[in-house]
DNA sequence: TGCAACTACGACTAAAATAGTCCTATACTC
DNA sequence: GAGTATAGGACTATTTTAGTCGTAGTTGCA
């Protein structure tokens, strides 16, 4: 449930490269969908839209590539995540400006709005670094001010599968 | 992003609409889809798919249909969707069993699998019986232990396109 | 100056998931 | 037994996602 879409995972994936790569020096589309193995030229549509998105910075020309516009520090999953699906919403009747298809006739839209602007903070709070870290440092923690609130929940979900 | 199907959208609807059948007598499929104005033949699917799971009571015959299974407090958006949607991970490389399309060169399953169970534990604190008071109550809460560290991000998050 | 390596971007195709329909069988009530 | 309902498989249509291709522009360097 509540898929991300591969460019997306792609995304994160180059975003957190280039935030490991040590001298930021630019790296080309091509040389990171390599280490991947994922498809160059896709890769490289997804790296151009995050340029849109100011989320990094390119280069042409020889030697060129891309870099981070920003330490890893301040650049968010939901941004990223965001800047390559686009604006959208939990609910699948509405769209960007409230509206549903249904109009006055669904009833979950409210309740499922609340969920998406949670969901949509967690992103929020998700770093390019934490990305680094937790691959680092084995099991790290996300957040940790979400622990006392939020992760109580991983004993009441064993019940799933 | 990370968007409910329309199957599962209908599913809580149909729910909330038992739940407030005051009576608690069965209701046709047919009857629910014309209230809401959805196709009636996928609600019976989804109902029956929901029957299976154990989540409403079905009847046939003559002023058959369906009712809950149990309290709406005790049936979750959770198992609601998961009996739709089956068992998805948000990062799209993996799979029901933990693999990953990419192996070892995915680096970033790990955050993403945490921020899956969040949302999971999220949406199985999320009852049916919330969906209704949202509605009659106007605007609630799911959970008010959440609103000081997460909705903070309202503001936040409209510096977007 | 000219080539090679790169980004930029739109158009396009392919594949997969979602949404929705249809048909037949079966169950139940009256 | 007639009518109304669920059960469920097969099917089609639509939409979304994934990925490709071709061309144009940029840059560094020999």
């Amino acid at each position: 449930m509540l898929r991300l879409t591969k460019k997306a995972d792609y995304g994160l994936m180059a975003l957190k490269h280039l935030a490991e790569n040590p001298h930021g020096t630019a790296q080309s589309a091509k040389d990171i969908a390599e280490a991947y193995h994922i498809p160059a030229s896709l890769l490289a549509k997804i790296l151009q839209t995050l340029t849109r998105a100011g989320v990094v910075i390119s280069h042409a020309g020889l030697h060129g590539g891309y870099s981070l516009a920003r330490p890893a520090s301040e650049i968010t999953a939901f941004e990223v995540i965001r800047s390559i699906e686009g604006p959208l919403f939990i609910a699948s009747c509405t769209t960007v400006h409230g509206d549903c298809d249904l109009l006055g006739s669904c009833t979950v839209k409210e309740p499922l709005r609340k969920l998406n602007d949670t969901i949509r903070d967690l992103l929020n709070e998700m770093r390019i670094s934490d990305l680094c870290e937790e691959s680092k440092a084995g099991t790290a923690h996300i957040r940790s001010s979400h622990q006392n609130s939020l992760v109580t929940l991983g004993s009441s979900a064993g019940s799933h599968a």
